[in-house]
RNA sequence: GGCCCCGUCGUCUAGCGGCCCAGGACGCCGCCCUCUCAAGGCGGUAGCGCGGGUUCAAAUCCCGUCGGGGCUACCA
């Protein structure tokens, strides 16, 4: 930075969710404050919307922010300052604008603005430009732009833009009670922090246009901006809250890490040299340059989300693993109740689960057959493994006998079942189906002869001669003869 | 409609005039490993929107075109 600390602020608007561009910009944010020696981070929240304002909304942006790594306990973090305690700033800048003849009161109502917006140009066509109203009840306050002459944004990312000036509609600064709006107040709050960067969205850069003007209007020198491309979904459209996924709360809820996160939202848009993705956070903070950060717009790939968040998974050292899968181990996230969940089985099969989640969240399904007695009843998986009720039934019959005795240790189980796959001329991978599925409940999961040395020998022999039960049961033309009632999910 | 931005595999990107008949990653496909599924290993698939220039040489520069997106509120 060639001049004194750079100043950037994330300024939200607290809508009651976390949106993952709102994350990648308040990131970007944070890694050039953290950058710049003295650097500062300032929050500012934009609450001036009396509609969406409440206190818990916030905290959730506090926490949020925290979450990703950006805390308020650093000392490059500065705020949050609130929009609406600067209110009396804003009026005065206001007046200012007007005292000098930057702006006019306007007597239009909305409708006949709009009414007279229709043709080739829209925007307000300026009919009270040159009446010279006084401030008056209802009368909104209009930014006088320069009839000619091009407005240039000196741009970190995308370089010089330059708006024709007579394209700029005379804009609104102040509302007819007086309050500023979006583009005055946001602009009066940078000017009053002396924030010298301004790293936002994309969707904001004709905003710029008219925010440089304010600011020379107001006597200021404008600040730098850097506007980021935007993140748009799998039809290239704006991710919006109303049709895409894009609460960061929920990507948290269901088990994607915050390291994941905040390395997959920093990739779009900038990579690291020598081909690299997945990099420490360190890296990120050495070589992010805003300069290399891509114009164009970036869709959000859950897939590749997804892929990463397991790679971040499986580095985790086994004890955190543990640690972070806690959140999952108990309802309400959990199926089972609370006083079922064993510690130390779950310890055991930890390490076999840590390269089978892709999130967090899907904890549950691959251990719950531990802690739910019966365990979860799966359609598919009885009806693909049981197909054969016959060949099942055998099976079945012969695991039972030969676990009875055997030593339950998982080579000796494996060993075991394997006999008794030769018995009926079938390999291990179909021998061991039927007994997958009695025990576990599906058809693919954990490694079967550990995941049995961690039931024990009673519960496993239990579920054994449970579902000999069921396929009698479920078999037609069977003595049991109970063929004709089907049994549910819930069955014995 | 006006103003503005953008355009390399399906997706995220590397590339900033010769190192590129384009590299990496996700996805997808195949093989290996294997008690299922993963993980891991190996291999494969697929791209410079189009048309003109400039240049000895263009994915890289220029123009046009087409396509996509953003903004165009007394919301932020």
């Amino acid at each position: 930075m060639s001049f004194g600390s750079v100043r950037v602020r994330f300024a939200p608007s607290p809508t009651g969710i976390f949106h993952v561009g709102g994350a990648r910009s308040a990131l970007f944010n944070w890694v050039v404050a953290r950058q710049s020696p003295g650097g500062r981070f300032v929050l500012r929240i934009e609450d001036t919307d009396v509609a969406r304002n409440r206190p818990e909304w916030m905290e959730g942006i506090v926490r949020a922010l925290a979450w990703l790594g950006i805390s308020q306990e650093s000392e490059t973090f500065e705020g949050p300052y609130f929009q609406s305690s600067n209110a009396q700033r804003h009026g005065a800048a206001a007046r200012q604008l007007f005292q000098v003849g930057r702006a006019y009161y306007c007597a239009c109502t909305r409708e006949e603005v709009v009414a007279r917006a229709s043709g080739p140009h829209r925007g307000y066509d300026g009919r009270c430009r040159e009446l010279g109203l006084p401030r008056g009840e209802g009368r909104a306050l209009r930014f006088r732009t320069p009839d000619d002459g091009v407005t240039a944004v000196a741009d970190l990312i995308r370089g010089a833009t330059e708006f024709p000036n007579a394209a700029m509609e005379d804009f609104v600064i102040a509302r007819g009670d007086g309050s500023a709006v979006f583009l005055l107040a946001n602009a009066v709050d940078d000017l009053d922090q002396r924030i010298n960067l301004v790293i936002r969205g994309e969707e904001h850069l004709s905003n710029a246009a008219k925010q440089q003007l304010l600011w020379e209007a107001l006597g200021a020198t404008p600040p730098r901006w850097a506007h980021v491309p935007v993140i748009v979904n799998e039809k290239r459209q704006k991710l919006s809250k109303r049709r895409d996924r894009v609460a960061l709360e929920d990507y948290q809820a269901e088990g994607y890490l915050a390291e994941t996160m905040r390395n997959y939202l920093m990739l779009l848009g900038w990579a690291p040299g020598g081909d690299r993705e997945i990099v420490p956070w360190s890296v990120i903070e050495a070589e992010f340059r805003l300069e290399n950060v891509n114009s164009s717009p970036a869709q959000f790939d859950v897939n590749k989300l997804r892929s990463f968040n397991g790679e971040y998974i499986r580095t985790l050292p086994l004890a955190e693993f543990v640690e972070r899968c806690q959140p999952w181990l108990t309802p309400p996230a959990a199926p089972w109740p609370a006083q079922s969940f064993d510690e130390k089985a779950f310890a055991a099969l930890a390490p076999l689960a840590q390269t089978r989640v892709g999130v967090l969240s899907e904890i549950t399904t691959v251990v719950d057959w531990v802690f739910l007695d019966p365990p979860a009843f799966d359609e598919a998986s009885w009806s693909k493994a049981m197909k054969d009720h016959a060949t099942a039934g055998d099976i079945l019959r012969a695991t039972i006998a030969a676990y009875q005795t055997s030593p339950w240790e998982a080579e000796a189980l494996k060993t075991e079942l394997e006999r008794v796959g030769n018995g009926l001329g079938l390999k291990l991978g179909k021998a061991q189906a039927p007994v997958r599925v009695a025990v576990m409940s599906r058809t693919v999961g954990l490694p079967l002869f550990e995941s049995l040395t961690v039931l024990g020998r009673e519960r496993t022999l239990a579920r054994l001669r449970a579902a000999l039960d069921r396929l009698r049961l479920t078999t037609p033309g069977e003595p049991s003869g109970l063929a004709s009632r089907p049994v549910g999910p819930e069955g014995p």
